[in-house]
Formats: structure tokens, C-alpha cells, sequence
DNA sequence: ACATTTATGTACCGTTCGGTATTTTATTAA
DNA sequence: TTAATAAAATACCGAACGGTACATAAATGT
């Protein structure tokens, strides 16, 4: 038996905390960490300025709670690519996956992980660093399973597991740039398909 | 014999304008479109808003006047590419180029059309929709290229002139992500060089 | 009933944003 | 020498930025 709400004191809080960092998601999502105003985050959950801050912190600190949402939840293919059987199958399935998520019309196209914060700039220095710490983490990921991959005999092992990774990453990304442009999942579809082609087994 | 300065009558400039464009042009490149503020940019001229505003217009339109000479002048080299004589060599010099482009330090790393403005926001929607148009002239260009290339018979007729063209276009997006987040000249080459691998000829 | 706790709404803080009105200064044409 | 021209510098505009002080409202513990 869930006990959603063991009954806290003081004033209850108007609105749902998880629900609340979803929608802060989407916008951080759809605008990038300094294009987001607060000003759109508290009108979006229908809340004031100071109900924010009370809940979330500043907006760096908001931003970091919805990013851990987002890791969780969206992003959580990555993993399942990740423990697929073979290097190949790994491959096809996180460059797949990463095409059907980018396109996906429930939420913003493309990656918050990669577009949120690209450009240099004092305020947003800090997301900008800690946004590129997880690409490198996943990039990172992907190389010590193709190692694993060349021990188990379904990778060569003459084949770089770390240029493999980064050439995943790469298409990742440039990926996450094609669909803010407009493309479709088929065209994507279509360069995976190609990208594939040159996988070594 | 160049008269460069055909006595103007009035108060002389006290800059000149295609030089302080290109200081412009290095602004926008670091900090995007809406990062990059008006205080900075006439702190990096050395100059006051009124002469800024009087010479080159508002923000959007001094923008696009530095997208211009990005265009003319660093990014020429996708010109050159695509004027090689064949399939292979278009995409090998596009590929090679763009990496040696992006990690050159004599410039903001990474692509100034690919990376100024990504994210939606309505007061950088224009820039945005422009950029947007930018990448696809170039991919489109590209395209073209694949199609002669295939008349030609450098490329097989059943490539998808298309399908090559947005994969490498997305590698080149990618790419300049990823030395956004520190990758090295020698890393892209190592991309760039796998990349090359699946290509049909 | 009443104190305690916690969230709310209002109203405000200083700073920065893009952009401009106005006056002054430096040059050329007459 | 003086009028016309064009760019300079100063000072300002309203709006939006991230963030907060403060009083009030709604719940629980005693």
C-alpha cells in the first residue's frame, strides 16, 4: 500500500513536484538553458516566482533536478542499446532508438543533453560543462561495451573501440542538429541505415 | 590604383567596417545569437551603440551581415570540396576540411551556422529559420554534386545521392558538436577516416 | 484554542536587455 | 567663413532578466 502523502505540516504544496520538473523539462528542452525565463517556468506550472525558488532552488539548480529526469526517463535507451548481445546490434540499436526519440512528436525534437547549452557564456558556463561531462559519459559507455565487444570475438580486434564510439556520438549528434532543421525520421532512418554500413564484424 | 576612401563628406568613421564586421562575426561565433549582447559586441569595437546601431542596423540585421562574410570567407572551403573531381574525393575533402575548420585556433571552435541558434525562441526565430536554410543550401548542394557524380561514373547508380549527402552533413554537424565538448583535430580525423570507410565507389 | 510549520501571493530589488533621442564634434562643399 | 553633412558621445527609454523580502493563508502538533 502506497503512501503517496505521508501527511507533512504547514501549507500543502499546490502542485505535484515530479509533474512540475517534467513540464520545467520540456521547456528547458524546447529553449535551451538561458533561452528558458523563469518568467516561462512559473507561468507554465501556473505558479509564482518564490514557489519555484522554495521548491527547486535557483534556476541552475532547476535545471540540474529536470536533467536528472530527463536521464532517467527519456534517455534511458541508451541503455538498452547498451546491453544489447553483439557491437552491431548495440550500434543499430542506439542509432535506431536515437532516430525514433529525436522524431518523436510527445515531446521537443532533438536532444536537451546536446543543444541545451552550446555556446560560450558566463551564466550557463556551468551547464554547459556538466551537459558535456555526460555526453563523454555515454561516449564513454559505448567505448568500454565495444572493448567488451573485441573480447567476446563480435568486434575485430583491430577495430578502435574509442573512434567507434565517437563516430556513434558524433551521428548522435549531428542527428539531434537535422531534426531541428526539419528532418524526418525516414531520412534519418536512411542515414543510419548508410552509417552502418562500414560497421567491422 | 585603389581609392579606398573616396573623401566621404561629414565626420569620419573612426573604425573601419569590415574589420569591426569581423570582430563581430568572432562574437556571434562564441556566444550565439542571443548571447552575444549588444554591450559586448560595442566593447569588443570599441565604439557606442548609436554607431553601431547607425552602421550596421539592429542586432538581426548586423548579424546577417556577419553570417555573410562567414560565408565568403571561412567557410569558403566547402566551395573547394565540392569542386573535386570526384564522388569520394567531395566527400573526403568536405569531411577532412571541416575538421581541420573547426579545430582551427585561430577562430571560436566549431560552426557558426550550425550552432548559433538552435534553440526556439521568438525573438531569434528569424536567425534561426536562416540558418536552418543555410545548412540546407549547403546539404542540397552536396546532393547535386552526388547526382553529376553519378552521371559522371564516380558513383554507383543506385547511391542515393540524397541519403549521402545528409549523411555527411550530419557528420559535419556532429563534428562540430563535439569539438564544442573538446574533441581534438586528431580525434575528428579518426571519425572522419571511418566514416570514409562505407562509402561506394 | 493556539503555536508552529510551510507554502502562497504581492510587490519589489538591482542589473541587463535591445534600442534611441539629443547634443556635440569633425569633416567637406560652397 | 559659413552651411551642410555625417558620425561621435552622453544619457536615457521601457521591458525583461534572475532573484527575494514580506505579509498572508492553510495545514498539523500540542
Amino acid at each position: 500500500m502506497l503512501e503517496k502523502d505521508n501527511k507533512r505540516r504547514g501549507r500543502p504544496r499546490v502542485f505535484d513536484m515530479d509533474t512540475a520538473l517534467d513540464k520545467v523539462l520540456e521547456v528547458f528542452w524546447k529553449r535551451g538553458y538561458e533561452g528558458a525565463s523563469i518568467a516561462e517556468l512559473t507561468e507554465t506550472l501556473g505558479i509564482n516566482k518564490p514557489s519555484l525558488y522554495a521548491a527547486f532552488g535557483n534556476k541552475e539548480e532547476l535545471f540540474k533536478k529536470a536533467l536528472s529526469r530527463y536521464v532517467a526517463g527519456p534517455v534511458a535507451f541508451i541503455q538498452e542499446a547498451i546491453n544489447q548481445p553483439t557491437a552491431y546490434e548495440v550500434a543499430q540499436s542506439f542509432l535506431i532508438q536515437a532516430a525514433e526519440f529525436f522524431t518523436d512528436i510527445k515531446h521537443p525534437k532533438g536532444c536537451l543533453i546536446v543543444q541545451a547549452a552550446l555556446s560560450e557564456s558566463a551564466d550557463s558556463l556551468m551547464v554547459k560543462d556538466l551537459l558535456t561531462q555526460y555526453r563523454y559519459s555515454y561516449e564513454h559507455q559505448l567505448a568500454k561495451r565495444f572493448e567488451k565487444a573485441k573480447k567476446e570475438g563480435d568486434l575485430p580486434t583491430d577495430a578502435n573501440a574509442e573512434t567507434l564510439a565517437k563516430f556513434l556520438s558524433t551521428l548522435h549528434q549531428g542527428m539531434s542538429v537535422q531534426v531541428t532543421s526539419g528532418a524526418s525520421k525516414r531520412e534519418l532512418m536512411q542515414i543510419v541505415e548508410f552509417a552502418l554500413k562500414s560497421w567491422p564484424r
